[in-house]
Formats: structure tokens, C-alpha cells, sequence
DNA sequence: TCAAATTCTGAAATTATTCTCATTTTTGAC
DNA sequence: GTCAAAAATGAGAATAATTTCAGAATTTGA
């Protein structure tokens, strides 16, 4: 087994201890196995079989599937969340900021579909996940708000809102085109109370470098 | 066991002969079921304890788990899709038909939050459950767009998103608050293109009578 | 009311998954 | 290279869920 592309976590423990490295097959594997059977659907031997390990050997790590998805997701949050903040460190005007994320973000998921989809099934599970999601986004929204750009109450419901329309254009278009890209910043815009036009054009600026046509 | 309030297909199946009276209890303790354990972490003992019936009884009626999901959101499918369907058969103005849609939909959810949940699910599973739900709504967007009020491009996406506002308000407020409601009614219509301003004013007056505050 | 037809039952066989732990293998510090 | 500590192994015990089916109970319609 072992048919994975990503190594985001065997990365990361490279030159560590065998303990560290092992942890991290399993982690990987875990991204692979939860995206391609869903959390309820994994069995433990699925993600045993595909780190190529033995049966055992994950309850040297873990005692049950839930804390193997706490320790995945939040890494995928931190991970993505990083990335992505720090390539926007120098962008103020928030409506650029959203597209930006956004886009960012499901430019992500098509180079590594397996991510996107499990930190979402993470956020749904695993409070701790949803909290580190939210926080950037919240401050992004709030930043627009008082730039007069969104003219929308920021709340639970609203953040939440900004997560599904994320999640369903990884359900609805998972090789996640330019096209769904694009449509998906212009919905969460528009979500947050900019006009059609006005979102459109925002995201062309926003993301011309990021994306084509 | 047994303690379900609800008694969809147990009413629809009075007086019909006990093959159907029994299949009926099954469906309607499915849907408590799935709705609170999940379609994924339901067993099919926990639907025949819930029914008051023996384990085997169920190979009567059906195969497997996916049989019986099919069945059970697709009659929720159908009774929910045309109660609201009917009762707005005199109303044209499209705003107002997907405001009015919107927040009936969410209304139901209220007193039978069950239902929302399972047929939700379904629609994610069961494709013929995604076309029942989809047709009615792409109807409404698409004389939204004829009348020059919604200001978007009708696709897969777009229905999507907005089914997936819908399944957000229930999940992040399962009480379904009239405050939920509210909010949830004018982001779709921000979803598909009109101003905040318009938004608000659209949802208060077709949904004034509904709502209060 | 009665008997044939239908439906239900639940114990037990089957299949699936988790979890343990005595043993073997690997690691890495010296 | 040596060796004690660390890690991995995998067979099998324990648990859980599905599925079957012969017999019991109930329903139905004449």
C-alpha cells in the first residue's frame, strides 16, 4: 500500500526519531484512507494497511479513530491556514483578502483534494478544528465590515455559511476548475452583501494572477 | 421503545394492509434514527429496537441500510417538496416564491427537525433524492432570472450552495429560531444576486405572516 | 369461526472489526 | 560492534453487527 502523494506529515518528521516518522505514515495514511471512505466509513485496519504497518501498531499511537482525526485535522488547519495567512500578510482591503483565501484555499484543494476534504470533515467533528477554521475568517469579514465594503451582520450563522459554500465546490466539482474557483469567491461575496457586479470584479483583481479567463 | 413524535408514513399507511402499516413504522423510525445517529453510525438493530420490532423483521421489508435511506428520504422528499409547493401554487413573484420556499422549509424544520436532517442526508447519498430536491428550486431561480431580479448564473453550484445554506441553518441552530430563519431567507437571496437592502425588505414582507419580530 | 396465507420472531450461524500482548525486530547511544 | 531501550508485529481473544430460517403468532377473508 502506501499509494499516497502527499507527505505533509512524513515531511514534517523527517530526521526525527522512528517514533516521530511512524506517527507521521499515520497521519498521512489517515488523510488518504478519511477522504476516500469518509471518517464513519474508515476502519482502523484501512489506515494501518495503507501507512503499511502492522494491525497493532496504531494503538501504540492512538486509542481509538477519534484522536487520530484530532491530531489530522488540526495539522491540515494549522498547515493550510499558515500558508495561506502568510502569503497575504501585506493585502489590506478585506474584500481582496476573501477572494484571495478563498481562492488560495480551493487552489489548494485541487492540487491535494485529500486535504480540503478532511479538514472539513474535521471542522464538522472536532470543535477544537472548527475554532482554529473560523478565527482568520471571522477577523477577514469583521476587517470588511468596517472598510464599508460587506454591508452584512458577522455571526456564527454567516462564518458558517463562508465554510459550506467552500465545501460544496469540493463535493460538486472536485477537480475544482477555475471556473468553480472563480464562481465560489464570487458566492461568498456576494454572500456578505456585495453586489454581483461588484463581486465579479473584485475577484478578477483579486485573483488575476491566481487564476486564467 | 418507540418514543418518536412523529408518524409520517405510519399516518399515510392507516388502514392499508400490515405489510404496509409495518414498513411504515420502519420508515418513520429510520428517520428518527438517521437523524440522530447519522446514516454512517446507524445500526439496523437500533431502527427494529426503535420500532418494536425483532431484528429480523427488517430482511422482510429490505435488503440493506441504502434500500431503506432511498425509500425514507425520498418520501420526505416528496411530502415536504409538495406541501410547500401547494401551498404557494398562487404566488409568482419569484423573490418572494424562494424567500417563501426558504423559510417554510426551515418552519418545517422547526416542528419536525428529523426531517429536514434525513432528507438532507439523502440528498448527499441518493441521487434520485438530489434531482426530487433540486427541480422545484432551479424552477424558482431560473423565473427569478427572467424577472430581473435575481442576478446570477443558474448552475449545479449554485443549487448547491443553496442547499447547503439550508443544511447550515440547521445545524448550527437546530432550534430553528425565527431570528435563524430570517437570516438564512435573505442569504439566499444575497446568494443569487440581490442587495442586502433588497433582501431584507423582500423576506420581511413574504415572510410576515410566517414570522414575527 | 376457521384455516390458509401472511407476517413476525429470535436464537444461532456468519461475518466484521477492535484490541491485547508475548514475542521479535529495530534503533541509536556508547 | 554491543546491547538495552524502543518500536513493531500479528495471531488470536473479545466484541459487535449482520443475516438466516424453522417455527410461532397473527391476520385476513370467506
Amino acid at each position: 500500500m502506501n499509494s499516497s502523494v502527499h507527505q505533509l506529515f512524513r515531511q514534517q518528521t523527517i530526521g526525527k526519531k522512528k517514533r516521530e516518522r511512524t506517527r507521521g505514515a499515520l497521519l498521512d495514511s489517515a488523510i488518504s484512507v478519511f477522504a476516500n471512505k469518509g471518517y464513519e466509513g474508515t476502519r482502523i485496519s484501512d489506515i494501518t494497511a495503507h501507512a503499511d504497518v502492522a494491525n497493532g501498531t496504531f494503538y501504540n499511537y492512538y486509542q481509538d479513530k477519534d484522536q487520530l482525526l484530532h491530531d489530522v485535522a488540526l495539522g491540515l488547519a494549522v498547515e493550510i491556514t499558515g500558508r495561506i495567512n502568510e502569503e497575504m500578510s501585506d493585502v489590506t482591503h478585506a474584500p481582496t483578502r476573501v477572494a484571495l483565501a478563498t481562492a488560495k484555499l480551493l487552489r489548494t484543494s485541487r492540487k491535494e483534494p485529500e486535504w480540503l476534504d478532511v479538514l472539513l470533515q474535521g471542522a464538522f467533528i472536532v470543535p477544537e478544528v472548527q475554532s482554529a477554521t473560523i478565527q482568520y475568517l471571522r477577523q477577514d469579514l469583521e476587517m470588511g465590515v468596517d472598510q464599508g465594503e460587506f454591508n452584512v451582520d458577522i455571526d456564527l450563522l454567516l462564518v458558517n455559511q463562508f465554510i459550506s459554500l467552500i465545501r460544496v465546490a469540493a463535493l460538486v466539482d472536485p477537480t475544482m476548475s477555475d471556473e468553480t474557483i472563480k464562481s465560489t469567491c464570487e458566492a461568498v461575496l456576494r454572500l456578505v452583501g456585495m453586489s454581483t457586479a461588484n463581486a465579479k470584479t473584485q475577484v478578477a483583481a483579486a485573483c488575476e494572477s491566481l487564476l486564467e479567463a
